[in-house]
DNA sequence: TAAATTTAGTAGTTACGACTACTAAATTAG
DNA sequence: CTAATTTAGTAGTCGTAACTACTAAATTTA
């Protein structure tokens, strides 16, 4: 029979990682519930979010641009990325230059649903951190310490 | 044309939710590498580990109660443990008073396999939270609050 | 400049994670 | 006691998320 002890703590909740994993959970579940409302997921609105700000800074936005800026998987951001253009939120255009790139261009329609989405976002996210909210500042810090 | 902003910020890094989302992605990515070198996925090893913890405090322990105590989803949670059970890392037995429930036992060789994956994710978190170990108290507080 | 390497994107696989919908058994209520 | 409701678990779907493997085009280098 097995008797020695398999963990060097009594409970998950005094592991950090454990902890992580369970408010980012829930965090995710009530945003792609409010999200799920207009038909979007987390995933394509963050895509659609990067894209917005990337376009900010520069005048063309490749799939892998974009996905670098969002830290996403190239291949599930592509997949993604036709989604979105099946809903008619972006195109995607071969780029003239390079004729392997597909450049990005958000819609109206998609800019309209983004605004539309973020107001929801921005909800969830006040009431989500309402909590830490006098904190804010501190648990950033944290979590930028952690992505490095 | 669309000119009003969309967002109450110019970057994604100055809103919380975004970076625990990455945070989280990254911790789970490190930890499913490391967790696959033993074929593990993290959620098969937080189910085992559910199970360990949970089977310290009750004699029995039944899917949807590990499901509640894991806090996932009882129809994952029954996929995940069939995947658990074909691997030989715990038995399903049907519950002698409640013929609907199904009674989880970890067996010899899912202990030890349990043991050897927690060595790896002990190894993992503690490189992954190094840069704020002399914080945890405040860290594991902020999220503490953020699971109510 | 031809060959080797890198880059941009797609296809298909495995495993969650959240669903709806279902079966069957246990519990509660009238 | 019987009907209504709740509970435990399974089946199948959709959308990531991380892969391997692939095509084709661009770039490097020998």
């Amino acid at each position: 029979m097995d008797t020695e002890k398999v963990f060097s703590y009594k409970e998950p909740e005094e592991n950090s990682g454990y902890l992580l994993w369970q408010v980012t959970m829930k965090w995710q579940l009530n945003m792609n519930r409010a999200l799920g409302k207009m038909s979007l997921t987390l995933t394509q609105f963050s895509l659609m979010a990067g894209l917005y700000w990337l376009s900010q800074k520069q005048h063309t936005v490749t799939q892998q641009q974009l996905a670098d800026y969002a830290n996403t998987d190239k291949m599930m951001t592509s997949k993604v990325l036709m989604t979105l253009e099946k809903k008619q939120f972006l195109e995607r255009v071969k780029d003239s230059g390079d004729s392997r790139a597909k450049r990005l261009k958000m819609t109206e329609k998609g800019t309209q649903t983004l605004r539309e989405a973020y107001q929801v976002v921005k909800q969830v996210d006040d009431v989500f951190f309402k909590n830490v909210a006098k904190d804010k500042a501190v648990f950033d810090d944290l979590l930028i310490r952690l992505i490095k």
